[in-house]
RNA sequence: GCCGGCGUGGCGGAAUUGGCAGACGCGCCGGACUCAAAAUCCGGUGAUGGCGACAUCGUAUCGGUUCGACCCCGAUCGCCGGUACCA
């Protein structure tokens, strides 16, 4: 052992041997249960950043201790490839997609070999590889025969200058990111998945079956999938054929209804307002709020703004003949696009009635003497007692919602209903890199998959990266044409690609059997490994990914190929990485680049210092010293084990006084603590802090009078097999240093000694009245009443009662004795 | 606005079930080693008062429950995250 600690020379040598070695190699019929740990997998822009660090420090903590427990793990990594800044590379700098993003990918795979961390290669995927992509569409083509994948009209994003399309992330302030050109709209045939179709499964599951999860992740995406329950109720409108349908969540206040309210888009709009004095009102009405919604209409809380369109509406239940309007506060895509409005009971509604001078009309009393029903200065939304609203009058209008909805139902003016917040999800990209969709369109067959046995449908190469126009594929000239699969006839294929979250969606699937070519995936390696049993990712994922990827799992279920519905048991949603209190970010120049901290000390300390400075889940706050600090202790590890193994065995006699009891009940309390801190609380930062003071407890004990040098290099290979998980290249040299072959990760994780833990005497607090006021030693293990029994019997507790009336005496086992006085 | 979460020394954080608040680390102060420095090792470090043993205060603020509250309950303030005309 060199006597200084030399990460530099250590760490190499160790990631060479495990290669070699094949240690982190999975296989399926390797003893021990299976348990499948998974990272999120990166996106390859080319270099690690500290969140990676820490979210794939955490998993190769899981890793090893796992291992080391004797499980089989399953430890994957691969790559989420597809994505727009290959595109943007290709555009700008003339780069290929794929050898951008492939020379990405084995940079960043160099870089994870350097921290070390101990993944399983051969089972590496890139979504963007034809192998793998081929199944990407075949998931797909089992959407669409199931009836899951459809086309519809919906309107993108357009810069006319740039002539192409842009995600809503790349619309800043209404204008385009690229050059500042207001952006305008484009109804485009895109492709869509019927996420809704599932809205209910993957809202209950929640409950039922994601118990392993974070309960923010779970409220987030309940509110997400947002699941209202109500009534569809069918207005009459004056002079008009067809019923116009509304949804409300407050049937209750239907004798409230003074107005009924359209969205704009509705369908029925044009059919009201056609050849009438209302018509060009319309029109103008609806292109100004064709401009707003283009310019973030979520981010604006717009003014309510609306038009009378001229028409009458009748309540099926009291008969009442309201207004009919448009407004810029109702939407298309929620319930049915139209709704009765109630401004005495729903705050848009009255604001807008405020506004266009419509009546009030209340009918919930909330039964409070400072409330006057008839002057409302806002609308009343809480609790109340039923008034005009007929033979429903004096019900609790909780209940009455139940009745009127019944009574809806019974007289035929509609129906209960529920309404989801979750749309489909729109799944076209009108870019180049990412997986193609693998259908075709033939004029006498509509739209047809392409053959299964076809896939994968390649991504062409002759494609021009102009920048502009709809999707580049529609520049090859050997991609667009092609035969119908179903009738030979000539046919064109379809040229946008898919949303890169479908991707995310299944790839924790792949690894099960990432080389099959025949099938996604063998029947047997899918059974063997799913559900994956621990997911550890950035909550920034926890309902866009996740949500996704638990709608693939249930499918792919439903058709027979996975056999569990929830692809992860048990989720950490790791904090962000932060430096002075702000996210790491080139624009705020506070970026710490892994590489310069590995140089510097190591991947042992860059790891060590990430699990320390906080718990996984929390914000973790960079400091410099800090990752000195975590140096600094490795360094202390490896002078004392090597102090340890120069230390003459000790005298005969030593080692069972006192000091050794002492050293040894640190090292048992250490086991103890970090065998459940990681493998139960996944709090490492506690599991580490233990494992210093054991440190401290053998420095201690080698200073102390006689130290018996075998017993502290017993500690001592304890102690490397206790660190082994988070700083795995000095634990191995040590091991070595120790006489050992193997490597330690082959070895058994420490069990801890329940004997060395039990102690004969115990130090107590005394407290008076809930205040210490001293500490007392008392023999070990008595309970309640006979530490409170014992106590009164010491002179140090009768020193403190002297005078005084005792009322109570509690013992608390191990802790304290509180004793109660008049 | 609505829905969550959080608030503990100079700093990161600990206290696992209502039971000794501040483990561990950083920083700082002092000491040892050294010609000196670095490195290392040892000691101290919530605040106030006291030479001192010790006393009083202290987990955002105010109040409550309890023998006992960082932890439970009520109100208030602040910060963070999600979401936003969802009828």
């Amino acid at each position: 052992m060199n006597e200084r600690y030399e990460p530099k020379e250590i760490e190499g040598k160790w990631q060479e041997r495990w290669e070699r070695g094949q240690l982190f190699k999975t296989k399926n019929d390797a003893p021990g249960e299976k348990f499948y740990l998974l990272e999120m997998f990166p996106y390859p822009s080319g270099k690690l950043h500290m969140g990676h660090v820490r979210n794939y420090s955490i998993g190769d903590v899981q890793a090893r201790f796992l291992r080391m427990r004797g499980y089989n793990v399953l430890h994957p990594m691969g790559w989420d490839a597809f994505g727009l800044p290959a595109e943007n590379a290709a555009i700008k700098h003339g780069a290929r997609p794929d050898l951008w993003t492939h020379g990405n990918i084995d940079e960043m795979r160099a870089q994870l070999k350097t921290l070390g961390f101990s993944y399983d290669w051969d089972r590496e995927i890139a979504m963007c590889d034809p192998e793998v992509y081929r199944w990407t569409q075949w998931i797909f083509v089992q959407f669409f025969k199931a009836g899951l994948a459809y086309k519809k009209k919906n309107p993108v994003n357009w810069c006319p200058d740039c002539e192409t399309v842009l995600a809503n992330e790349q619309v800043v302030d209404g204008k385009c990111e690229r050059c500042g050109t207001e952006v305008g709209k484009r109804d485009l045939d895109q492709w869509y998945l019927a996420i809704t179709q599932y809205a209910q499964r993957l809202l209950d599951d929640i409950d039922e079956k994601l118990g392993g999860w974070p309960d923010n992740v779970k409220l987030m995406q309940k509110n997400w999938i947002g699941r209202s329950t109500g009534a569809e109720v069918d207005f009459e409108i004056e002079g008009f054929g067809e019923k116009l349908s509304i949804f409300t969540t407050r049937p209750d206040t239907l004798y409230g209804v003074t107005y009924m309210v359209l969205a704009p888009e509705h369908p029925f709009v044009g059919p009201l307002t056609e050849g009438t004095e209302y018509e060009g009102a319309v029109a103008a009405f609806k292109e100004k709020l064709q401009y707003y919604s283009d310019i973030d209409r979520a981010s604006l809380t717009l003014e309510k703004e609306g038009l009378y369109i001229g028409r009458t509406a009748v309540n099926p239940l009291n008969g009442a003949h309201v207004p009919v309007y448009i407004a810029n506060y109702v939407l298309m895509d929620y319930g049915t696009g139209a709704i009765m409005a109630v401004p005495a009971h729903d705050q848009r509604d009255f604001e807008f009635a405020q506004k266009y001078g419509l009546p009030v009309v209340p009918v919930v009393d909330p039964g409070r003497g400072d409330l006057d029903l008839d002057n409302l200065s806002e609308a009343f939304v809480a609790e109340g007692t039923m008034i005009h609203s007929a033979q429903f009058d004096g019900l609790n209008n909780k209940d009455a919602i139940r009745q009127i909805t019944d009574f809806v139902e019974e007289s035929g003016y509609g129906k209960a209903t529920v309404n989801f917040r979750l749309r489909d999800w729109l799944i076209s990209r009108q870019r180049y890199w990412g997986t193609p969709i693998p259908m075709l369109y033939c004029e006498k067959c509509g739209w047809v998959p392409e053959k299964e046995e076809n896939l994968p449908v390649l991504l062409p190469e002759d494609v021009q990266f102009t920048g502009k126009g709809s999707s580049p594929l529609t520049t090859s000239e050997t991609f667009l044409h092609a035969a119908c699969p179903v009738c030979g006839g000539p046919a064109e294929r379809e040229v946008d690609t898919m949303d890169t979250f479908l991707d995310s969606s299944w790839y924790f699937l792949r690894y099960t059997d990432a080389r099959n070519d025949e099938r996604i995936f063998s029947d047997e390696a899918v059974r063997k490994w799913m559900p994956v049993d621990q997911y550890i990712g950035g909550v920034e994922h926890a309902i866009l990914h996740l949500l996704y990827a638990r709608f693939f799992t249930k499918f792919l279920c439903d058709i027979g190929f996975s056999p569990v519905d929830e692809p992860f048991t048990n989720l950490l949603t790791q904090g962000m990485v932060i430096k002075d209190g702000k996210k790491m970010s080139k624009s705020l120049g506070n970026v710490v680049s892994p590489e310069e901290i590995i140089e510097k000390y190591g991947a042992d300390t860059a790891r060590l210092f990430i699990l320390f400075a906080s718990p996984p889940e929390k914000e973790l706050e960079w400091s410099d010293t800090g990752v000195e600090g975590s140096y600094r202790f490795l360094g202390r590890v490896w002078r004392l084990v090597r102090a340890a193994l120069e230390m003459e065995g000790g005298a005969a006699g030593a080692g069972s006084g006192d000091a050794e009891k002492e050293l040894l009940y640190a090292l048992n309390a250490t086991i103890k603590k970090v065998t459940s801190d990681v493998g139960g609380r996944m709090q490492f930062n506690t599991a580490i802090s233990s494992i210093m003071e054991l440190v401290n407890a053998a420095y201690r004990y080698r200073d102390g009078g006689d130290p018996d040098g075998a017993l502290l290099r017993g500690v001592c290979e304890k102690l490397i097999l206790l660190l082994s998980p988070f700083a795995p290249h000095i634990c191995e040299e040590m091991w070595e240093a120790y006489g050992h072959e193997g490597s330690v990760l082959r070895e058994a994780w420490p069990e801890y000694d329940e004997d060395a833990l039990a102690l004969d005497m115990e130090e107590v607090a005394l407290q008076v009245n809930g205040k210490v006021r001293g500490k007392a030693v008392v023999p070990a293990g008595l309970d309640a009443a006979a530490l409170a029994a014992h106590a009164q019997g010491l002179p140090e507790v009768q020193a403190l009662l002297e005078g005084k009336t005792v009322v109570k005496v509690i013992g608390v086992p191990g802790r304290l004795v509180n004793i109660v006085i008049q």
